[in-house]
Parts: structure tokens; C-alpha cells; sequence
DNA sequence: AGATGAACATGATGTTCATCA
DNA sequence: TGATGAACATCATGTTCATCT
């Protein structure tokens, strides 16, 4: 009971790649869940690729226990008056580090994938 | 009921990514499952991918229930008496419409990747 | 031990429901 | 309607068990 599985190692998972995007997104400018989604959607839409509300929010909610963010409740800002959660860092370092492990990660499936493409469309 | 459900358009997935492989291999020479996956761990060691046994056998009955590839069973090469799978190809036309599939969806996946890398490491 | 396969268990992800402004 | 979150459902994948050589 409680054996831990391990993973096989194939590419990289969903969860963790909005994880390194919203991290990257926080060190750039301050957004909110749902205007993050937004614009994934936008960014990715030519790739096939949209990601859904819940996954997002799982996501954040990793770096949280993480230790790695933090909510801040808001006013949205703008004309209205809707509350909305904005997010910044309580570990800087510990961010970083994890952006290191996934560019890792992405270069291991990157090279994963080519290889493929030389081994099956040579 | 059976509202099937829509993926959101991420990486490929693994068991797509060994039928791919099965495709090919069966193209080059005659193997049979065991044999097929002690190569791949041994070719994808250096990437930290194992594939588990279990995955690959699905992955081959999966295309012969898509009606590409069919079983043929034999004794196995060599001096031993015991018998074992192999595999040949039932609609060829088939399976090489499912890798022009399969194409497509590596280089989207590469151009994913590759874009994640820009965004997030620039 | 090598080989194939199914059953089972868990992890990853998607859909729906609830709540609030 | 936009926004957040949890509950729920299902799919993808890993581990174990059964069987045979």
C-alpha cells in the first residue's frame, strides 16, 4: 500500500508546463487566473492547444503549496468592482529553481521527440 | 451518457508515440513484443524514458484492433523452442496514413515545446 | 528467466456544479 | 457574464497477477 509509482519518463505533463508558464507570467506582469487562461488561449491556439479553466487553477494552486506563490485578493483593475486573485512570489529562489528544472524537462522531451521524427521520417 | 470528452490538445500521448514506433519497426525487420521493448529501453535509456511492458502491449493491440498489423505466432529465432508473437502488417495503406498522422502530431508537439522554451527562457 | 496478456490501481486531466461579485 | 474553486467522471498509464515455455 501506498507503493508510489514511478513515472516512465516520457515527455513532460500538462501540469507542469502551466506551472513554468505561470511563473514566467508573474515575473513579467501582474494577472489574475482567469486572464492568464485567456490568454494561454490566445497564445496557443495556433498550436491546437487549449488549455481548460480547472487545470489552471490546480496549477496555481501547486505553486501555493508549493511554497512558491502567494494570493492576493484585488479589486479588479479597471472600471469595476469584481474581486479577482492576483498572485506574486513568497520564494523567489525556490521559482527559480524550479524554472531550471523544467527547462530540463523541456529540453529531455524536445530531444525526445526529434528523436522520433529521425527514427520514424528518416 | 457517454458524452466523450475532448482532449485539450497537449503533448502526444505515449501509447500514440509507441504505435508510431511499432509501425516502423515492423517495417525494418521481424521482432516480436519483448524484443521490441528491450530495444526501446535501450535506445530511449539515455532519455530517461523506460517504457513498461505493459504499455507496449497495449499499444500493439491497439493496432491490430485498428486493422493495421496481425499476430503471427512462431517458435522464436534461433536455437530455443519457445513461442512468441511477431508481427506483420494486415493494411498497409492504413498504417502509413497513421504516421503521416503521427507526423503531424510530433512537429506540433516539437513546436510547443519549442515555443515554451522561447517564452519562458529567452 | 523470457514472453504475453489481463486485471487491477492510481495518476493526469477534463466536465460539471456551486458560489460570489 | 466573469471569476474562482471544488466535486465528480473518465482517460492514460503504471503495477501486479496469471499463464506458459
Amino acid at each position: 500500500m501506498t507503493e508510489k509509482r514511478k513515472p516512465s519518463g516520457f515527455l513532460l505533463k500538462q501540469r507542469a508546463f502551466l506551472k513554468l508558464y505561470l511563473i514566467t507570467m508573474t515575473e513579467k506582469k501582474r494577472l489574475y487566473g482567469f486572464k492568464i487562461l485567456d490568454e494561454l488561449r490566445e497564445e496557443f491556439r495556433p498550436y491546437g492547444y487549449r488549455p481548460n479553466h480547472s487545470e489552471l487553477y490546480k496549477a496555481l494552486h501547486d505553486l501555493i503549496k508549493d511554497g512558491i506563490l502567494k494570493q492576493i485578493k484585488r479589486k479588479k483593475e479597471g472600471a469595476e468592482f469584481q474581486e479577482v486573485v492576483y498572485y506574486q512570489f513568497v520564494d523567489y529562489e525556490k521559482a527559480k529553481q524550479y524554472k531550471r528544472q523544467l527547462k530540463a524537462e523541456l529540453d529531455r522531451s524536445k530531444a525526445i521527440i526529434e528523436k522520433a521524427i529521425r527514427d520514424n521520417f528518416a
